[in-house]
RNA sequence: GGAUCGGUAGUUCAGUUGGUUAGAAUGCCGCCCUGUCACGGCGGAGGUCGCGGGUUCGAGUCCCGUCCGGUCCGCCA
């Protein structure tokens, strides 16, 4: 841990040089009149040499760890005493020293591998700051900066500052507010993100814009959520989604060379919202495994629309009421687990049920190498009937079915997480290796069940798909009952919205934008906005669109997500 | 707002069915060791068991309340 063949920008070339350094003591080991003492600046740890001299100055001082010591001395190369082998490795054999200060005894180790819990390090950030493992982070998040900017200059980007003390504009997350002293009583709020002031931006001709932006959302935290954020927001005037597509899986490829110097040269895969979660049970899928999600009983609505009717369901006789009740049934065929003792099948069952997933149990079929089946459903289903639904889940000779079956929504957070969950277990996913994905055609608008409304899915600003406009002008927004929302023309209209995927993780989204007055209005009315509500609200941007708005579009990254990642 | 797990030495944690003086590792202090590098050896100091109340002959352990932290759901245009 505290090897380190240089020391400050020393090499084994500078052996026999005098040189001076200061930094943070580490660790001291005394032996007899030797002293080592391990030296930790800017650029790694070094090891001290004191003799015998020296070491008597060093005793008197009652040192704690982490003083700060500045030291003259020669290089020397360190070697094996014992059999007089040089080690490659340098250390300072010092010939004066100063204190220049002393450290109360610091409350965990400053080290890569610390004791110290989350709290505390937090605490004291600025000795967690110290830690390599914690610099070595900041250096990262700098390069990828760094990377980001240069892109996005040479594709003739331009970085325009937006205020942070602005209007509430209350449609999504709680805003975080400012008292403003001039006028008692009011507030500003802090931006949830520059999206109407980029908007405005391309109003005014400025059709290539980007900032690497803090971002303020009032909302509960996550573990990969803080309530302050970094965003690399970036918007563009006369370009369909292509053009952004293209343009920024090149800016995820150019940090990934820059930062971790790989060349990302495979195409980066798209899908379609419907298609992901029908095939992944999510929005967002890792692709680096398979393990696709089979749907043997009710669709994602529809989804794929006409590729098979339901009659071809292998459960369409029914026989096993959880199933025949169950609005959806979902299966996962994993690969080569046929095996799975009942200790491990009990221990997937036990993990579905956790309160984290929620479900009540998880049914199996054992795909036998010999061809036999065995499932914990048998005295519900004939033979041949388990080779039906273990086939219209592709299983293969050797495999394990597992079975989900519920409510829509829930089962397929279920069956999602539980593919993650194997994906890791069978270690499918590989840190190393990095696969992108585009998810493209979301709903424009989302059902609040609760407030009996729709909510638009990414922002109001969103453009629909250009066939869905007519749909979106001739119908009234109104539901009339709750539970039929899936029937209503909304549910079916899609967005030019598009998110990028890595890893299973978000890490950017954007849309196309409105930018005509009129489908703008539609859209607010749609969200249950009258005329003077969103003039109040948005009569800025509504009447910027009067001036000539150009089509435009964009999308902004997650800063730290995507260093994170 | 809801669910759930946790809070014991500077730190990371163990602590059985409620039962003697609450332990380990590491860190810290002292002594020993002339090439260590997770050094080693010997010795020592270090605790309001988050806080308040209750049950009991007896509470780190059981019950109630409360505070703090983690995770998940809601929420995150």
């Amino acid at each position: 841990m505290y090897r380190s063949h240089t020391c400050g920008e020393l090499r084994i070339a500078d052996i026999k040089k005098e040189v001076t350094l200061s930094g943070w003591v580490q660790t001291i080991r005394k032996f007899g009149s030797i002293t080592f003492v391990d030296i930790r600046d800017r650029y790694g740890i070094t090891q001290l040499l004191f003799s015998e001299n020296l070491n008597g100055q060093l005793d008197a001082n009652p040192l704690g760890r982490e003083f700060v010591l500045q030291v003259k001395g020669t290089v020397n190369e360190r070697s094996n005493k014992n059999t007089n082998i040089p080690t490659g490795e340098i250390e300072i054999a010092v010939s004066e020293f100063t204190i220049l200060n002393k450290s109360a005894v610091p409350p965990f180790s400053i080290q890569d591998d610390t004791d110290g819990g989350d709290e505390l390090r937090m605490k004291f950030r600025f000795l967690d700051l110290r830690r390599n493992i914690v610099k070595k982070n900041l250096e990262l998040r700098y390069a990828v900066g760094r990377s980001t900017r240069n892109y996005l200059h040479e594709n003739n980007f331009m970085d325009i500052e937006t205020p942070f003390l602005i209007k509430s504009t209350p449609e999504g997350a709680r805003d975080f507010v400012v008292p403003s002293r001039m006028n008692a009583g009011q507030f500003y709020a802090l931006p949830q993100s520059p999206q109407t002031f980029k908007q405005l931006l391309m109003v005014s001709g400025y059709d290539r814009y980007y900032q690497i932006v803090k971002c303020f959302r009032d909302e509960d935290l996550r573990a990969d959520r803080q309530p302050e954020f970094t965003q690399i927001d970036c918007e563009m005037s006369f370009v369909e989604q292509e053009d952004i597509l293209n343009m920024f899986e090149g800016l995820v490829k150019r940090i990934f060379k820059d930062v971790k110097n790989i060349d990302y040269t495979d195409i980066v895969e798209r899908m379609t919202w419907e298609e992901a979660m029908w095939t992944y049970g999510n929005d967002k899928p890792d692709i680096r495994f398979n393990l696709k999600i089979a749907n043997l009983k009710f669709p994602l609505h529809t989804f794929p629309k006409n590729a098979e009717s339901l009659d071809n369901s292998p459960l369409v006789d029914g026989g096993f009421p959880l199933f025949d009740d169950a609005e959806t049934v979902l299966a996962i065929a994993i690969p080569g687990c046929s095996e799975y003792t009942r200790k491990q099948t009990d221990e997937l069952t036990d993990w579905v049920k956790r309160p984290q997933i929620g479900m009540k149990g998880l049914v199996f079929i054992k795909c036998n190498a010999d061809g036999t089946y065995k499932s914990s459903v048998d005295k519900f289903y004939s033979p041949e009937k388990l080779k039906a639904i273990a086939d219209a889940a592709n299983a293969k000779a050797g495999d394990l079915v597992l079975i989900l079956a519920g409510a829509e929504e829930k089962t397929r957070k279920a069956t999602s997480d539980l593919r993650m969950y194997m994906g890791e277990r069978l270690g499918l996913r590989r840190a190393d290796d990095f696969k992108l994905l585009w998810v493209l055609d979301f709903p424009l608008f989302e059902y609040a069940a609760d407030d009996n409304r729709w909510v638009a899915r990414h922002h109001p600003f969103t453009s629909p798909k250009p066939d869905h406009i007519d749909i979106m002008i001739n119908n009234n927004p109104v539901i009339e009952n709750a539970a039929e929302y899936l029937a209503h023309p909304y549910a079916g209209i899609k967005a030019n919205a598009y998110d990028m995927v890595l890893n299973g993780n978000e890490i950017g989204g954007g849309s196309i934008r409105i930018f005509q007055r009129a489908l703008q209005e539609k859209m607010f009315a749609a969200l249950g906005m009258d005329a003077e509500e969103q003039q109040h609200k948005f009569g800025f941007l509504l009447g910027a669109f009067e001036y000539g708005a150009p089509p435009h579009g964009g999308l902004a990254f997650g800063f730290d997500r995507l260093c994170a990642i």
